[in-house]
DNA sequence: ATCAATTCAAACACTGATGTACGACTTAGG
DNA sequence: CCTAAGTCGTACATCAGTGTTTGAATTGAT
């Protein structure tokens, strides 16, 4: 993007405004999805329109916004080594993984209104992607239950997490439990049923 | 309420239009969450003013539109019967409940932004203390696992729901996979764990 | 047939949000 | 210290949605 140049460029307080309005816009709309560009300026600590020099339509933000957030959740994600055992692996990943979904609820909310759907899983695709291939060799290894599909098994991945963080947000259930219960319950949904062939080792 | 004396005193016109709004809101909203007054009003085939004339505020219309459909869900599940094996019983509660959830979801979110979630809450803890209760029975008989609290449980089971219906606008599922996946997935998170100590038989 | 209830479209005032324009002020950086 | 870049508040235009009013036209009931 023009992003890197135009960074370079900027005198160090634009630059530093800049971040806190990415990241004041995060938190503010964790908080309240349908938050006003007054509001995030002044979770950001700036004007309104320096909120707009910065970005010239709500849509540009969110859009800027959205994709920071899913580039710093891929660096926290993508370093993970997810191979060896495809349990162990997933319970790494869903430790990663949990509270970066938690704290962008909001965000997402925001962004599916004003950019789509669509627009959203673009983003969304690699952390995807990166869930459901672990899904699949789990699979394949037959650590994992194959009666299912792997899409609808990492459906139900996202769904628990997402799950989990309206019940944190609600006060049902506290950080403590949840680090337990998600990936209790995750193991749960991909271990092959008890009727079943088990065909455990390695394929 | 006050609704049931207005509704003899009426006139049938009145009657039938008012059932045509309230009908269309749930499509119109479940299409899209954030419709207009005015575009709920076409939905229901009146005019926008016709329908103020019915409902005074956007507010008092989701209340009464919240309402009937939890009173229609609540008829629909009231009369299963749950007893007996607490596994066939979340099963059938599940066939009954999916397809409900699937239609509610835009109503849902649109009475949420505009009630508050409480609010929704106030009404959907019928439905949830009715889930809450058969997964507490099936764990004090231990069909179902302990390890884990009814509240967690209950939870995960309204986020498979909240899921599939997702997958399934998403056109990621179909309905007649989606009717074989969920009840299989819930036994998943339902059951007492391999590992532990596992006493069947009804206490 | 008549009367009251109901509907309708068009117009209105009001609100809240978006995005722009301006001139004064502050600050980074040479 | 000087200048350009950046910020600030205020004010403005615009737009979309809400809720109200009005007066004429339908329509149900008796």
């Amino acid at each position: 993007m023009t992003t890197d140049l135009d960074d370079r460029n900027r005198r160090a307080d634009a630059q530093r405004n800049r971040a806190a309005i990415l990241d004041g816009t995060v938190t503010c709309l964790s908080v309240n999805p349908r938050a006003s560009m007054a509001e995030i300026a002044q979770a950001a600590g700036i004007g309104r329109v320096t909120l707009y020099g910065h970005f010239s339509s709500r849509r540009e933000l969110l859009e800027a916004v959205v994709e920071q957030t899913m580039h710093e959740a891929e660096a926290q994600l993508a370093p993970l080594d997810l191979g060896g055992d495809p349990r162990a692996a997933l319970d790494l990943l869903i430790r990663s993984s949990w509270r970066i979904i938690d704290k962008l609820h909001g965000l997402m909310a925001a962004a599916e209104q004003e950019l789509g759907a669509d627009r959203i899983r673009d983003h969304h695709d690699r952390t995807l992607h990166r869930v459901r291939g672990l899904i699949e060799r789990g699979q394949a290894e037959g650590a994992f239950r194959s009666d299912q599909s792997s899409s609808w098994i990492t459906a139900c991945f996202f769904a628990i997490l997402h799950g989990a963080s309206g019940e944190i947000r609600a006060g049902r259930l506290s950080d403590r439990d949840a680090a337990t219960a998600i990936p209790s319950t995750i193991q749960a949904i991909v271990s092959v049923p008890a009727g079943d062939a088990v065909d455990v080792g390695k394929a």
